[in-house]
DNA sequence: TAGATTGTTAATCGATTAACAATC
DNA sequence: TAGATTGTTAATCGATTAACAATC
């Protein structure tokens, strides 16, 4: 992950055809040792004397993180967040198209929200099940969460991102990944106590 | 901090005196012995056949990570994610306050952001210096955020918040914490490719 | 060829788990 | 007292680092 991010920042600056394990360890602060390791176990392999093929490492970790399919989400929740994930530009850039959004609001149903015009709830199932949607964004109340999310995993949700400051209880096989602020925050009073 | 949201939860279920590592091992999928090494490593001692003092362990954990001060932040770029956390009332929970928001666009200096004004970016720099403030949240254009970065640790910032999809570079001392989606979304991409 | 960089095996380090006497 | 749970020491496991022959 951090690997794609550095090399295409590298052939963003200038056109580069390749790099050593040592370029990227020192830029990243690891062990080069360790770059040829991983690199190694997705099946790139390096050539001697001059490294890797930029190339070539940027689009065997695309397939490995799974960036080179297309993947169709629905976003639940339509308030300051959920309309900050809408309007953002660079999940296509990952494989991820947001293609519905679905609010509980009557305020907010039918209006229009970057591009995308908000569904009551009451479409949500029927949607899923004819798009066969596998990824739910989560941008409600709290309180809704855990309800929505048992919702969503009887009509064959398979994964949730979850930006609700809650901990949701899924049967197994059901990913959830946890987006809660805190995490990152404790970070920074942590170090802003020193 | 997996602990804390924990405790709470279970607090603001029941009220509970004390836990034993095995109830918190066995909710975290976690050893029992690691969460008492844990505690011990920021002074908790356990009391033996009963375990640990709920309150004790929360009002611990809050100071090794810093919630118990209180740290005032601004926020740069009033975009829809500045926008987003300007509303979020969550922070107060851990000790942070933003104390007011900046943009670079006519259109929203003078507006009203969820309680905040925005005020111009001319107008940073002294209220940095007069409040002294040490936290900046970065909700910005990337073609702006180094740059900023830059003024603002040469104004004495101390930690950057960066919701911004790019590295940042500061000098040492200045702690950097990047908020990137990029990486929450390689796992769930991951997780529906099987 | 000479030199730089790789892939891989061996050694180190740290973190996680197991075991158990001490304690309330 | 008896039993459950702790704190801590020892053992295991995995991941990181070092070393070096093979390679372009």
């Amino acid at each position: 992950m951090l690997y794609h991010r550095f090399l295409s920042e590298l052939t963003s600056r200038k056109p580069v055809r390749t790099v050593t394990s040592a370029q990227i360890a020192d830029a990243l602060d690891i062990d080069p040792t360790q770059v040829r390791k991983d690199f190694g176990a997705i099946g790139i392999l390096g050539m001697g004397r001059v490294g890797f093929d930029v190339c070539e490492v940027c689009r065997a970790i695309r397939v490995v993180l799974g960036f080179d399919q297309n993947h169709n989400a629905i976003l639940i929740g339509t308030g300051h967040l959920g309309g900050a994930l809408l309007a953002y530009s660079g999940f296509a850039r990952y494989g991820l198209e947001i293609v519905a959004a679905f609010d509980n609001d009557d305020r907010r149903i039918g209006s229009r929200v970057a591009g995308h015009t908000v569904k009551p709830m009451r479409a949500m199932t029927p949607f899923i099940k004819s798009r066969k949607i596998r990824l739910a964004i989560l941008t409600t109340p709290v309180t809704v969460s855990q309800k929505l999310t048992d919702r969503l995993v009887t009509v064959g949700v398979k994964a949730i991102w979850n930006f609700t400051p809650t901990r949701l209880t899924v049967p197994p096989g059901v990913l959830v990944r946890n987006e809660h602020i805190s995490i990152g925050l404790s970070e920074i009073a942590y170090h802003l106590r020193h």
